[in-house]
DNA sequence: GAAATAGTTGAACGATTGATCAATAATGGT
DNA sequence: ACCATTATTGATCAATCGTTCAACTATTTC
């Protein structure tokens, strides 16, 4: 063996996650991410090969709290589509929140980065269908259990209600009102109905 | 008077948007610029500068488009609602369609830009309240008419088609099957009856 | 404790960034 | 024809970009 790694790559995807959230990817430069990680760029590169391998990094760090964050709401909730509505509550009152947290990582990528880098697309929409699977079930869990109209399909409700998480992560840039995302949430739950 | 400037104002912001619609604001450069445009650093400084005053100036020229693109579907359109269909269907299409025109400039800006510089984030708020206003009018008159029901609301109808088309925009931006984004169209659109 | 291995450091790399400017060219007014 | 004014040009600026690397440090193995 030799020498240990010295810092904890959790603690460090974190801050970088942060960098790249709060600023995209362009505007986030290596002298950035030295600061927020207090790491020297050989270790950063050591560990994670480049700039883009780093962002990857981050985004699926980004992406496993992500998920983690609508299981949990969906598995607290008393019934699939109670917590579908829990869920977009709570993303409706964020999109009108601090700014911090308006924004959505994957949809910034989407628009900034996946457009021009392969890589970057592919792995966006791996976690943004994974997100969307999850809903899916949780609508045909719903549909079986009766809670969910027959007539409906969980499939398409599923794309439909992805659309709207990115709607109102553009809305939330916007700055809105709380009224403004709490209308337009009330608006596309009624398809759930 | 003196040497009258040598190219077409409207020619250059239609290529420079063109290049910021492609590749986002940070990732073009001025060298980019001077590439697309077929002008010397010093003559885009003189008319806009900076690179922000270049990118305001072609963010205009972009709302204009887009803002003449709405009212002309609404204007051709038998009634309001049918106008907001076809426009809405025409959006489903191209964000299935070709890479080019699956985003929009306005969006994009919103998520890389906005929310760090001010100046550009009013701007873009500005260009997106004028198009909502558009939407809430043609509601309005809609309802007036009778074709819209009187218990819904054109303000906050207006607000969630807004959030569609920007959520639609993302949708283009995973490069989706046209089959997802019709169906998206569809259920939004039931929102109207 | 010496050798082998691997992480850390900080200075430095060439390339590119947005921006500037003196020199030059082209126009209208007189 | 000449002047005043303004646009254009292309080289160039300092700063920053992502990345590399030799020197150094810490750890395990024998």
């Amino acid at each position: 063996m030799a020498r240990p790694i010295q810092f904890e790559r959790d603690d460090v995807l974190e801050k970088a996650m942060q960098a790249f959230w709060n600023q995209g990817y362009n505007a986030t430069s290596m002298a950035d991410l030295v600061d927020v990680t207090d790491l020297r760029p050989g270790s950063i590169y050591a560990a994670f090969d480049s700039k883009e391998g780093l962002f990857l990094a981050a985004l699926d760090h980004y992406a496993e709290q992500s998920l983690a964050r609508i299981e949990r709401a969906l598995a607290e909730a008393d019934s699939p589509l109670e917590g579908i509505r829990i869920f977009f509550r709570k993303l409706g009152r964020e999109a009108a929140g601090e700014r911090a947290n308006r924004s959505c990582l994957l949809v910034n990528t989407v628009l900034e980065m996946a457009r021009q880098n392969e890589t970057v697309q592919k792995r966006v929409n791996r976690h943004l269908g994974t997100i969307e699977a999850l809903f899916r079930h949780a609508l045909e869990t719903a549909q079986t259990s009766g809670e969910l109209s027959p007539d409906k399909d969980p499939k398409a409700l599923a794309v439909f209600l992805m659309t709207s998480i990115w709607g109102l992560r553009v809305l939330g840039g916007t700055n809105p009102a709380p009224a403004r995302t709490r209308s337009v949430v009330n608006q596309l739950l009624t398809l759930l109905e």
